[in-house]
DNA sequence: CCGCATTTCCAAAGCGCTTTGACACACCAA
DNA sequence: TTGGTGTGTCAAAGCGCTTTGGAAATGCGG
């Protein structure tokens, strides 16, 4: 059933029905009511491509994601981000369209999502730190948000982060409270803007109470379990080794756990372990208490500023950028306890 | 540029030059050489809606992804489907649109999607024991491909699926072989039919050598790992405990693994545990030699082949039904070894 | 009953593409 | 010359919707 067939059978034209039904006030409300209940009866829904068509807008906001590569990871994180986002754009009458691309063919997806006109707006996901697809959707006219952000960008842009550098700040400092002075960094890899960012937070802490970081201590790796663990594993066995870890993500952290107990030690006592916790809905980080002390920030709740930043954005003719900076709690749980004794 | 302007600034019409570009025989190689130089200069491309309007078609695959409304869990799983299903997308000029939707609209997301001429076809995640969207999407005749499959379902249709029971009955056997008598299952929920037959596979075994399940050490949850861990405190405690346990994802085995080491037991030693790995890209299972021994098969090697069929189901006119039945590895890893002995 | 504003509806023109059916032209056999 | 066969191109008709620019119908004060 389509909207002429629908018009013919109630003996109006396709533009009434169609006011009718996208709620224009030039229709009386007693046709409105006959043309929507024909409307359910038929169980007619418009054409969506058609609808696109004639209004040069498509209701479908582009997420592009990049697969590295190297080594063919998908960021664990994206399906909690697109969940929250998804739910705000169902709310609002849009849908998603997710692409999948090798990260060294990314330019062509923009391109390809903007000219085609497929997508009213896009989401960047995964800024690393020399940036250049903000420049590039700025080129092509495409609204759009960054989860994160761009340090080497210059231009002004919208975007939704975690205040990476502070929490990871607060984390180095509750450690140093608590007696830690040789603090081991696991970081995601620094050619991301958040993982670089965070080092930042860690090193300024420390800096703070004039100390430096001992780079042998920082490791920057993929952000899953192997790296985790494999980093732990080497630290005991120096001298001097670490007291502390402080981790970018529960996957990671539970490979350093898994380092730490096979080194027959226990983890809150001989040494103390600090994450980040992105609270994925697959992950809890334990539940009454906190398995690990960890910086939280829900990544589901930042895909639905980021969709719905965006949104705004689309509808705002002028355009111009915003910026939501989340803070992250500082859960205290098991994995945190004062530093050993060094006698 | 649309192609108008194209056909105008070659002087050529719109037939010749959509002609040119879509590879029709019609049009001489001449004219095709000089179209295609002018369309990569002026960096044309086509419209998708229109296109799609003209031609009926929408070269867009959708996933709806169901959220659990009690648990907001976002299924872990998801993320490497789709990274697989999407790369096949890209190299067939597909593209892939994403609906997250409470799993208690969920037929609405599948109505409008057919009704509103949105994708070419679907894939349905997450077969339930029960499962209405088969027939559903049967009689809005939309193309589908199941990953996983509907056990009360009676018609034919397209599936993609692991051996379940063959890789949770193979799992039980090695640890029969390994003299284990006290198995206990921490299953996903088992109104997933994934889970049913998994635990079919486990019981199936049990009984091929005379032994029946005890339902005190079988549990059924979310797959994550407060679940997981959760079970398995619980059990030590038993008399008898159970000394092995097989368990349905390696999120949740992670799980059982804190338990056990927080009781002072060891894994592979005091208790054995086999776990079903689906590959996924941000958590694997070790690294030379495996952390659990696992039924492993590449959720992401699913989502390629799903996409595959989906996309020559759409092709065929007859739309014959295809299945794919993928049978998961053994592999052994530490977390495995004889029963301890109960004297 | 007229004139004018308001309400209610419609025909038709697009949106940017594909595809049908026809035409012009060249070439060759009869 | 005629007719037949390809070959290369085009004009125009859609696809299903929105939106513009009226036109008809209605209401109302004078």
């Amino acid at each position: 059933m389509n909207l002429k067939q629908l018009a013919e059978s109630l003996g109006l034209s396709q533009t009434t029905v169609s006011r009718a039904l996208n709620g224009y006030p030039e229709v009386s409300e007693a046709t409105r009511q006959r043309v929507e209940e024909a409307a359910a009866r038929h169980n007619y829904r418009p054409n969506l491509r058609a609808r696109g068509l004639a209004t040069g807008r498509s209701n479908m906001i582009g997420h592009v994601i990049p697969i590295s590569t190297t080594h063919e990871m998908m960021n664990p994180v994206f399906s909690d981000f697109i969940a929250g986002a998804g739910e705000t754009y169902s709310n609002s009458g849009y849908d998603m369209t997710l692409s999948i691309v090798p990260d060294d063919v990314e330019d062509k997806a923009y391109r390809s999502l903007a000219q085609r006109k497929s997508v009213d707006g896009i989401v960047i996901h995964c800024p690393r730190a020399d940036e250049r697809r903000i420049e590039l959707l700025e080129s092509l006219g495409m609204p759009f948000v960054v989860h994160g952000r761009a340090s080497a960008e210059d231009r002004d842009y919208s975007w939704v982060d975690v205040n990476n550098r502070r929490a990871f700040a607060r984390a180095t400092e509750l450690l140093l409270d608590l007696g830690h002075r040789r603090i081991a960094l696991v970081n995601g890899l620094e050619d991301m803007d958040f993982a670089m960012r965070r080092r930042q937070g860690f090193e300024k802490a420390l800096a703070d109470r004039g100390l430096t970081a001992n780079p042998a201590w920082i490791r920057s790796d993929e952000m899953t379990e192997h790296p985790g663990y494999a980093s732990a594993r080497a630290m005991p066995a120096m001298t001097p080794a670490p007291t502390a870890f402080l981790v970018s993500s529960l996957i990671s952290a539970i490979g350093v756990r898994r380092a730490i107990e096979e080194a027959g030690l226990k983890m809150g006592r001989d040494v103390s372990v600090i994450t980040h916790d992105d609270e994925l809905s697959y992950l809890g980080n334990g539940r009454d208490v906190p398995i690990f002390t960890a910086t939280r920030s829900s990544v589901r709740e930042a895909g639905r500023i980021a969709a719905a930043m965006l949104l705004d954005l689309i509808d705002d003719p002028d355009r111009t950028p915003r910026h939501r900076l989340l803070e992250a709690e500082l859960m205290l749980g098991s994995s945190t306890g004062p530093a050993p004794d060094e006698s």
